[in-house]
DNA sequence: CTTGACCCTACAGTTACTGTAGAGACTATC
DNA sequence: GATAGTCTCTACAGTAACTGTAGGGTCAAG
């Protein structure tokens, strides 16, 4: 199957499927003319690639983590503790992002937003704001 | 002032402060010996950089938040409108996490978790998943 | 036989830094 | 004056995960 067709089927672009090839996760066959041909399997492995992207999981991740989808010996052990790190890492991310949504709601509330010069936004980044918020940082 | 106090003043790394000059957002004066020399207006440039940056505003929001902090005749409405639209990709991103977050500790009650081959997670994420949530995604 | 869609490689660019090597400068001590 | 330790300099390369673009070859249809 061309590069191509797998594209429309896998929902990656071309780019980022050749992109997988060359770090070696997805690597097809060629024909003589030089173009790539893809298997039902390699097709596969990019559609589980795309979820566990889309699912936030690094690349690193989805290497091992198609390591052992390939690994019908694994222990699903294994793949719990990836996906339980990466939750975490996520939940850190959850509470990081919304201490900066507080402040910065805060900020954007307490500015007027008309053409004259005086800004609380401004006065918080420079350091000199009596809006600041520091227990939210 | 040297790099490194002002590296310990602005809690920014040498190496970032390096970054920035050669960005052109921070440029200092020189001394004869080559080393840079920054002024007190610098070290406030780069306080400001540090606590923006913090608060997730990218490398360009910052150029030109730090242009309206130095443009007295700027209107708060310009800074609103930066500052307004980051907010506005913070809660989307604060969304995409939040779903993910749902679709993966879903998937990882799911999964037993020992040392047996059968796993919710790798099979969802091969598109084979009875507990798949696309409603989430 | 030409047109248009598809495919190829290779290099560069993106974001916001960080790491490292190799060398010069400054300060304090002996 | 020698030496050691800390600070500073530049320049190049690497990170994550792609994306963009140039310049060219291939294939199927009319």
């Amino acid at each position: 199957m061309n590069v191509g067709k797998v594209s429309k089927l896998s929902e990656l672009s071309v780019r980022t499927i050749h992109y997988y090839e060359k770090i070696g996760l997805v690597v097809p066959a060629r024909r003589e003319n030089g173009y790539r041909d893809y298997s039902e399997h390699d097709v596969h492995k990019l559609n589980f690639m795309q979820r566990a992207r889309s699912l936030g999981f690094s690349i690193n991740e989805c290497r091992t983590l198609l390591t052992l989808y390939n690994d019908h010996n694994r222990a699903s052990e294994d793949v719990k503790r990836i996906a339980a790190a990466h939750l975490h890492s996520i939940e850190t991310k959850l509470e990081e992002l919304g201490s900066l949504q507080k402040v910065l709601s805060h900020l954007i509330d307490c500015c007027h937003g008309d053409d004259r010069p005086d800004c609380p936004i401004l006065d918080d980044l420079a350091g000199e704001a009596p809006s600041r918020m520091e227990s939210a940082t």
